[in-house]
DNA sequence: ACATTCGTACGAAATATTTCCTACCTTTAG
DNA sequence: CTAAAGGTAGGAAATATTTCGTACGAATGT
């Protein structure tokens, strides 16, 4: 049974490439493949048309991706939920870099001088709220 | 000029094996390979004592690291600082799933269910430093 | 009808990362 | 002194990830 590390893991462990797909996706929506490379090609990088072709393809067998081919051109829509996949790599995140302490994570967050005013603000807002 | 690739980003891009590493130099200080590779099997992974070391030299070449050789027993070193380094990383992080805004993670964070108790109080405890 | 454009499939190469074997030297215990 | 234990260096293999060339079919414009 090869595939069943894939079906284990079922897309919670998107490469950084996979990532920018399932963004693009998430962002706009079930997309074909052209579009996403369109996308990825003015928001991040250069890339062949096949290059994003063939990731897709894999994504899909890794069930990342789930696709309409009723149509010659395939739709691509993410088989993960947005949510989940971020809380999973959240997590990872924190455990890797803060031993697993969100405050942690925060206070490097509001120590961060790249952090804008207005962010800043946001995260206040944000904090009243869960005061309450 | 081959290695410049490698001077530039000058251990800002630690893989995730290197990024273990870093973090138990981090922690516990210059520290011997014997030690780190312990260390790593003790609360990471199974991991042979050579393969530590050849990544430990990988990390020194690529100036990741530094060591002292006088003693046999070389010491290795982070020739990273711990901050920066993070910083750089949760930037990226940011950037790539939380579209650079840092109140979005925050709402993911507040949001993820598997945030303990007591955590959700340190943050609330910062936030209120902040409020001042 | 035919050339051009646009699509998929697939294999294979290029890279990046990780792992470990082997050789060989130094230190340590007996 | 010698064997065993523990070090380093380096090459090579194993994996994982990314990129792209080639083939070929369907759609489109002329």
């Amino acid at each position: 049974m090869k595939e069943d590390k894939n079906e284990k893991k079922a897309g919670l462990e998107p490469t950084k490439s996979e990532l920018e797909i399932l963004q693009v996706l998430w962002k706009n929506g079930p997309s074909t493949v052209r579009f996403v490379n369109d996308t990825l090609n003015e928001e991040k990088r250069v890339v062949q048309y096949t290059s994003t072709l063939k990731l897709m393809q894999i994504m899909a067998e890794k069930r990342i991706l789930k696709r309409d081919e009723s149509n010659m051109k395939h739709v691509y829509f993410p088989a993960v939920e947005e949510e989940k996949t971020k809380n999973f790599l959240l997590d990872r995140f924190v455990d890797s870099l803060f031993d697993g302490s969100p405050s942690s994570l925060m206070m490097q967050l509001l120590g961060n001088r790249k952090t804008s005013r207005k962010e800043m603000e946001a995260i206040r807002e944000l904090l009243k709220k869960f005061e309450k």
